[in-house]
DNA sequence: CAGCATCCAGTATGATACTG
DNA sequence: CAGTATCATACTGGATGCTG
């Protein structure tokens, strides 16, 4: 079956691991309806959290900087995204009772260990970008003529 | 300035360049209102995305496959998922003029590249889940009497 | 088998105004 | 300053039925 050949250009080593992954995964959503991976994903996919814990890599952020930090994210949505990250453990809220009240935001070591793999994304997401913008102006413009001879 | 320390335990070469990557992020973000890196994550945070690509890890799959890898998945939802990481280039589709028709998807070398990096997340989240699960059961249930002395 | 169109519900997010 | 409450809305994703 000459169809089902891999491309040897792809890098072996992670499409292993991941499809090793995947077996163990499947199986947990199937038991459960929501896997350790989805829970922990879920999160990393919401529109704000890799942002605002980018902003927090560079050390504790009070609520008002992080607002600067993110100008277009609305006071709603930061706050709920930071909840979301103490509840998780991935951020620790501090109060300091002066006045007006101030409050940091800062990385927890659980917290903390997610950047490099954050970071490991990112900077795959940065060297794809125009490949994928120029794969999606190909997709938009041409009528896509592929099948199998 | 006791409140300002740094912890130590926190791994500090995947910050300082989550660091840095921020702000000239933040910059193309207040330039465009949309970053390549927002551009990109934003589809591995949809809720199929990544599970797909972890099904073609292992290599190409035929869209019936992918059904029965990923059950709860409908096949709007598998099929749009397969739509836009065929735009972005992440994944060929290959049709087989066959009767019935047959088609198989399978990663691209562009979107192999992606395997790393998502399983360094993957990896993570792995990792951290007991530790996640066992802070959010402690949010839950404590009223988070935490403030600065 | 593979895929599209339509309809519908739930959720995510934003805008705005109010509070300690 | 650092939130909370409420409302409005857009988008995501699921169910179903039809097509080639």
């Amino acid at each position: 079956m000459g169809r089902g050949d891999l491309e040897g250009t792809v890098s072996p080593s992670g499409r292993d691991e991941l499809a090793r992954k995947f077996v163990e995964w499947r199986s947990l959503v199937l038991d459960a309806s929501r896997c350790p991976v989805r829970d922990v994903l879920d999160r990393v996919g919401d529109k704000w959290t890799t942002l605002i814990v980018m902003a927090l890599a560079g050390g504790p952020q009070r609520f008002g900087a992080l607002t600067r930090a993110a100008p277009d994210i609305s006071k709603r949505m930061l706050t709920q995204t930071l909840r979301n990250l103490e509840r998780d453990g991935l951020v620790a809220r501090t109060v300091y009772p002066t006045k007006p009240p101030s409050v940091d935001y800062r990385l927890t070591a659980l917290g903390g260990a997610m950047l490099e793999p954050l970071a490991a994304l990112i900077r795959w997401a940065e060297q794809s970008h125009p490949a994928i913008v120029a794969a999606r102006r190909r997709f938009d413009e041409g009528p896509a003529e592929e099948s199998a001879a």
